[in-house]
DNA sequence: CTCGTGTGCTTCGAGTTCGAAGCAAGCCTA
DNA sequence: TAGGCTTGCTTCGAACTCGAAGCACACGAG
């Protein structure tokens, strides 16, 4: 038990939850979305923020609510194309942007996944929870996300006197 | 036939929030972890393990706790190898098994990045919550954890259900 | 008009991940 | 002791990921 470091106990316990619980969380909807629909989680989530777009965006702000790289959008860009979820046609005002737009079987896939992407977030996560815990839950990691979001991406470190030119 | 299914508004914030600062803190982490001990995410699990175990697992044992894949470990074990900071060594009750044992330099490592990891995790998370908070997440979390922990998924193991928990 | 710079996306190479198949050691029954 | 099943880990091939470099269009200055 010795440890190399003394830590702040609430603190980590609350962030080892939270990794934890988001993990198995992500292992166990990554099963199901690949068994019902045979879409990854990437996959999945751009669909989903297409559809809530109204069905169409440019990469550029589909990457922007998106955690991954540029690269990785591309890619999972043209393995939906190729099943025919979503087109991808060059942007009208911009002649070098692309926009990706749900297709009606993109939609219907979706709509399809979705039920038993609910069903497996509902059994596993929340019928452990009452609306009260939903509730705070949200609230505090809503308020986390916006910290999060508004925070500069990293660099300020303390310790180390590493130089990349800034973000100007 | 087709509709966008109607979702439980409160549940999927929850849910959504969720994702979004495990996906955040993971990608901080990751950066700090890289740039502080050239270690990724699962390395870094690994040994954190290692430790909190008294330095010396079985990869079974090893693989128990984590998320991922048995290969995945197989794999990450041989890099944690080849940079001195585990050892791998025929188990001494069962030859078919192999012991994971946290070199000293392994130590050290783990306890120099803890200090970044820590500075991260409260820079970028606790930083926006207060104490009832963090208390407050940890009891929902932990118990969502449990939870899931105690149910399989929706399928049974494909080769080795536990001894302990039969599922037949 | 032409050049230089910025922006949007894709391509590329290297590293990592997973699940399935494979190998070897242990266990159980007869 | 032999035979078959189980368990512990590794190897293999294919897919996915990232960051860096590259390509093409847009915009502004001269």
């Amino acid at each position: 038990m010795t440890e190399p470091t003394r830590l702040p106990p609430a603190q980590l316990a609350a962030y080892f939850a939270l990794t934890e619980v988001s993990s198995l969380l992500q292992h166990a909807v990554e099963q199901q979305l690949k068994t019902d629909g045979g879409l990854t989680t990437p996959q999945f989530q751009i669909l989903a923020r297409l559809n809530a777009a109204g069905g169409r965006l440019r990469m550029t702000d589909l990457a922007d609510g998106l955690v991954y790289s540029r690269s990785g959008l591309t890619y999972q860009a043209a393995q939906l194309e190729k099943r025919g979820l979503v087109t991808r046609t060059p942007g009208a005002d911009d002649e070098r942007s692309v926009e990706v737009t749900l297709t009606p079987p993109g939609r219907d896939l979706l709509a399809h996944v979705m039920v038993g992407h609910v069903e497996v977030v509902d059994g596993l996560m929340m019928s452990s929870l009452t609306e009260a815990d939903i509730a705070v839950l949200t609230e505090v990691l809503t308020r986390v996300r916006d910290h999060m979001r508004a925070a500069p991406p990293r660099s300020a470190a303390p310790r180390a006197p590493k130089k990349s030119g800034g973000i100007s």
